[in-house]
DNA sequence: CTCTGGCATATGGTATACCAGAATCAAGAA
DNA sequence: TTCTTGATTCTGGTATACCATATGCCAGAG
């Protein structure tokens, strides 16, 4: 049958400035180090309204939202402030990242399918030994997906979203501590003891061993980390 | 030494607009019934800013703000919209919460000391023996403090601020389902059980009786409440 | 009666103007 | 020099006007 009728596309397009304002800024704001002792935390609505070339309007209940999510700190007639987690703060989000993600491995031990979970494996396969070392920087960004994969398969969304919010954080120092060689290499024996734990449908021990995990970057940042405050 | 100076009040009044129309609209918010038929879902921008008696800006910088807080759904050129969860949607933060509050009880084993865990008994000290069923609703606020205990004494903040996100939603439902005399029965059997493995300084299964407490609040929800779609 | 098209209206989106508190700095007094 | 003080400027807060789209009503064509 041929098309005899006009068939467009369903158009959507995300319209509204606001909504492309917000997710630009925290683009940005993740790509900011700042922890750098030179960091500028100071934004200005004026400016940032003259750079995207629209009004303040839209660019303020962007960073009202961006508040919300604690990114921000707006101070009335002071300014508008990124955010700079202390220690603690930091460490509290591990530990509910620990709860998220180790119920994840829990729900996954008891609906994934056999091969979803081998699936896991092959995300390593690049990294076999010897190779670690030499592609230290990529690793970093498997790890990252690892635990991204995880939360994932759990199959609640929600899980995964309240992770993703933490996940800004906690990123930039995942990515950093990793690049420490002897980290490394214990992190990618973790993750393989978490997917044997998996696969054996194991649900106390993967949890454990993903909240072990977890903890343990805790501590190593509790112990290393200085930069903040 | 006398007084010579004039000592004034702190003054601190949360200043803005946007922050107190926040705080007001989310708590009316939470008391409206959004699972009733005949619930108001659309909301007002221009009449609401009339009622407050104050302009747009501020009253969408609030909303932008429960957006974000997936409360309300702004759908551009069409209105602003109170959000109804789905059963999917209540099955997930619940199970969002059964990992948190998890934590939160691993944590209180580890870190509590015992008067504080103690305190937790004397909650129901006013429910003993055939009292419960005549003080039910007062029982069933006893109930929601329990679980907001457990996580505060978590000591760690962000676990209690991240579920106290989820409990607008799910507050409604335990609220509801608590009033079922069995189920106050179970709750509360559920509860002592908890509290002798935390005094007993038992991690696992401390953790394990508060999520299978939760996990029950799921399954009863899964199996009971049809008014989620 | 049914359908089409246009107009009036409602509603959220955006731009702009103005306000008030805060910071900064300069000038003058001690 | 140092402190006070006031003016200027900067910044976020709020109000208001206007825009574009969605919706509903109604008249007119068929």
């Amino acid at each position: 049958m041929p098309v005899v009728e006009l068939v467009v596309a369903p158009i959507n397009e995300d319209f509204s400035l606001k909504e492309r304002i917000y997710k630009s800024l925290k683009e940005a704001i993740s790509r900011v180090n700042i922890y750098d002792e030179n960091a500028q935390l100071r934004l200005d609505e004026r400016r940032l309204a003259d750079q995207f070339a629209i009004s303040r309007t839209p660019l303020r209940e962007a960073l009202a939202r961006l508040e919300q999510e604690g990114l921000v700190k707006i101070v009335p007639r002071r300014g508008v402030y990124l955010v700079r987690k202390t220690k603690a703060e930091i460490l509290d989000m591990i530990t509910v990242w620990a709860a998220l993600e180790g119920m994840a491995a829990c729900l996954i031990t008891q609906q994934s399918e056999d091969r979803e979970i081998a699936s896991l494996r092959t995300m390593f396969s690049r990294f076999e030994d010897g190779q670690l070392r030499a592609h230290i920087d990529e690793y970093s960004e498997t790890n990252i997906q690892f635990h991204q994969a995880i939360l994932t398969m759990s199959r609640c969304q929600l899980l995964k979203d309240t992770a993703d919010s933490l996940f800004l954080h906690i990123h930039s120092i995942r990515a950093r501590t990793i690049s420490e060689l002897d980290r490394a290499d214990r992190s990618i024996i973790d993750h393989i003891h978490i997917i044997e734990a998996l696969e054996a449908r194991d649900t106390e021990l993967a949890e454990r061993l993903v909240r072990e995990h977890t903890f343990n970057l805790a501590a190593h940042v509790n112990k290393h980390v200085d930069y903040l405050e």
